[in-house]
DNA sequence: TAGATTGTTAATCGATTAACAATC
DNA sequence: TAGATTGTTAATCGATTAACAATC
């Protein structure tokens, strides 16, 4: 049993924020860390810091504290940040061409492959390296290339039938910027939903009941 | 004391997926509900669905259950989406753009009012029915029009300026699309952050952590 | 009335924080 | 060695789940 089982996803979702403010105090020339101030810049308690890191080994050293760099490649390796994961963009509408266009999915562990939309007007528009294709292709390019992961950029009411395709083709890991309900049908996948209007209507929450 | 004093944030995050599906199931005619089959099709328990919506008041009836509809307008009230607070877009890249474009604003208890862009070429350029100003209006805007919350779609170097302007104009509340950490700086406003790269990596390592 | 299902209290589980011995 | 800070165990806190009396 590796040291990395069932870690709990409340401190997996807080590893990339590690890791972010690692690169910055690393861009810092920041050499060395102890729990206490890292907690501080992060706002949280060095006894989560000590705990969450401790779930994966033993990075810091006794009176020291922790190497930044070597701490930041740890978790970049604990999140597999050096993989090329191949992922297929479904959807290349406003939202879409802004997620493929904005995010550095090099540095994130990914690498864009390819990007499908049914309308035809959309057909051989450039998108920063990749060229929109038609929908219907989505078969022939996964048969040809190998495919790890796909991006929902389309409404709640297309997903169903796209996802019965990929799910087919056999792609299990999907980052879902839809509404539609991924694991309640397929439950031997991997979902990462984004769900930008439950955060908007939070931000309502929190605006209209002040103190 | 009112009753919604002190909710946590796990109930608060939980309101907006009630409200979704409340919705929908409004959308298929149905009229009643049990905790028991709304947590069925929440994946969820029903002891949960009971002890969140008993945090704002008992909104059931003993034996009978909910009604589908007054639940659905009761979390929408306490998620305070009549409001329309009037929101400013700073930023109107990829990302900005597809946001403005792609939500319901209205639905959601907001307005967006205006949108500001630093990129004179951008000046004048529509998005919706908004047309981009430039980043210098800014204080003439707000001077001029009541504005509760900015959306900030710019990049983290940038934002550090910008949120001092914002701040002095007395704006407190932000969705925060960019790593600026906002909260560390001022203390007294409310931010949502969304975090794109975040759930990506999260992503990545679900994917590099299978069994 | 009998059946169903809530509202709410109590029990359990998990996550966070505190404490401290180990050790660099 | 003395000081600092980790790794880890124990204590606390909060969130989830179970149970059941109240009641429609």
């Amino acid at each position: 049993m590796s040291k990395n089982d069932s870690i709990s996803m409340s401190v997996i979702r807080r590893l990339p924020r590690y890791y972010r403010f690692l690169c910055e105090l690393n861009d810092q020339n920041v050499e060395r860390i102890s729990s206490t101030k890292l907690a501080q810049i992060m706002n949280t308690t060095a006894s989560q810091v000590r705990q969450d890191l401790n779930c994966f080994g033993g990075f810091g050293q006794q009176g020291y504290g922790y190497s930044v760099a070597q701490l930041r490649d740890e978790i970049k390796k604990i999140l597999g940040l050096n993989n090329r994961y191949k992922a297929v963009l479904i959807g290349a509408g406003n939202f879409g061409s802004a997620i493929a266009n904005h995010l550095d999915f090099e540095r994130l562990g990914f690498e864009l492959v390819a990007c499908f939309d049914s309308d035809k007007e959309k057909l051989g528009i450039k998108l920063g390296e990749l060229t929109i294709s038609d929908d219907s292709q989505l078969e022939e390019f996964c048969g040809e290339n190998r495919v790890d992961a796909a991006i929902l950029c389309i409404p709640k009411g297309n997903v169903e039938s796209v996802l019965q395709r990929l799910y087919d083709l056999g792609i299990r890991n999907y980052w879902n910027f839809s509404h539609y309900d991924i694991t309640a049908k397929y439950s031997d996948v991997v979902v990462e939903n984004v769900h930008l209007s439950d955060s908007l209507m939070t931000l309502c929450y929190r605006m209209n009941n002040k103190e």
